[in-house]
DNA sequence: AATTCGTGGGC
DNA sequence: TGCCCAAGAAT
């Protein structure tokens, strides 16, 4: 059976016509108004590829508007602190996307005089910069040739090949790589780069391809089998560990917020969150606030402070690519002004200081509800 | 080689 | 509602 589905796996089309299907098809019907598709440089289309790393189009378009009016130039964004980098990258996930983005335009100003090295090889070797990504910069900012496997590239030749099995597991991500190097033009590869993730963009879609427009339909093994949605090969499903956490507002008299900002290594790092108590059980009975309090207590007790009030907030589910995190928020009111902290990781903020931060998006989330809750309107 | 990294869209 | 997954890289 392994063998009649194998041999019947021939999609009949040599590299040359697959790529000229793909590029009369871009000049027709491929996106070309992409805000970084305008005024092309590496450094545009280099920021655009790592913020469209595992984020979708239309979530990144507002953050590369803010990003390129902040960071207009390479230099400007080497000399910016990383701060102001995570800053700017607050709300769109993989923060070490941000940091590696920092360092690397650090590394091209001291080590390559400012200007993006015109080699694949070179690119990789920058930080936040895989193969997948150095194809991009090169083919659509420098006309070099280079292979691309992005999801959408993939989702095409998955289905076109009719390649089995989830491209998670090296053998498969192997095959497809394969592929897609042996379909790259030499000519005309920045408008096939493009044109590639466009048809898994607009045609080839996850859920509802449309192949009746597709340029390849006549020689698509899995349209021809009927088995588009079987491609991609899915990712096999494990159940999401939960972890839960207090999450304590601290609120001084004047109105100010104690926060901490995360190490650079692990979730969230480098931004900048609430004093945060893992739990080690799950929650399962109302509390009163006294015992809120003595969960918190190991956090509490490093900040010496008098407390004047407890807010029990009603808590909410985060969840992250490999786990759920049910955060239980505590709105502590302080009895005193903010405390001298000796740890530089800690500040007392303004809230609306605080919202020019990097900041984890449920921490985000809490700021917006305080800022609705009595007495802090004027202090947003 | 398998895990670890966020967040929001779409259904 | 909850689930799958998106212009992947680093470890």
């Amino acid at each position: 059976m392994t063998y009649a589905v194998k041999a019947e796996a021939s999609s009949n089309i040599s590299p040359q016509e697959f790529t000229q299907r793909v590029l009369s098809w871009y000049h027709q019907h491929g996106r070309k108004d992409l805000p970084w598709q305008k005024n092309i440089t590496p450094y545009r289309v280099w920021i655009s590829e790592i913020m469209l790393q595992q984020t979708q189009v239309a979530t990144v378009i507002p953050y590369f508007a803010k990003f390129m009016k902040r960071f207009p130039s390479l230099k400007s964004l080497a000399e910016a602190p990383v701060d102001d980098v995570l800053s700017h990258w607050s709300g769109l996930g993989y923060y070490a996307r941000a940091r590696n983005l920092h360092k690397c335009a650090q590394t091209v100003v001291s080590e390559f005089a400012g200007r993006f090295p015109k080699s694949v090889d070179e690119l990789e070797t920058l930080p936040g910069i895989g193969r997948s990504t150095a194809g991009a910069i090169a083919t659509i900012s420098m006309g070099l040739s280079a292979p691309i496997l992005d999801g959408n590239v993939k989702r095409v030749l998955a289905r076109h090949f009719a390649v089995e099995g989830w491209p998670g597991k090296t053998a498969v991500h192997n095959a497809l790589w394969d592929i897609a190097e042996a379909h790259t033009p030499d000519s005309d590869c920045n408008h096939y780069t493009q044109a590639m993730m466009d048809l898994g963009a607009t045609l080839c879609t996850r859920t509802k391809p449309d192949c009746k427009r597709c340029p390849l339909v006549s020689t698509c093994i899995a349209e021809k089998q009927n088995r588009q949605l079987e491609f991609p090969g899915k990712k096999p499903k494990v159940d999401k560990p939960v972890k839960q956490s207090v999450f304590l507002i601290i609120q001084s008299k004047n109105g100010n917020l104690l926060l901490e900002q995360r190490p650079p290594q692990g979730i969230w790092g480098g931004l900048w969150s609430f004093l945060e108590q893992p739990l080690n059980t799950p929650i399962n009975a109302d509390l009163s606030p006294e015992e809120w309090l003595d969960l918190a207590h190991p956090q509490l007790q490093s900040i010496n402070l008098k407390i004047d009030s407890v807010e029990i907030w009603p808590g909410f589910r985060h969840t992250f690519s490999h786990y759920h995190l049910d955060i239980y928020p505590l709105l502590i009111t302080l009895e005193s002004p903010p405390n001298t902290i000796n740890e530089k990781q800690q500040q007392w903020l303004a809230p609306a200081e605080a919202l020019e931060l990097g900041l984890a998006a449920p921490v985000t989330k809490l700021l917006k509800r305080l800022s609705n809750h009595s007495g802090n309107l004027n202090l947003f």
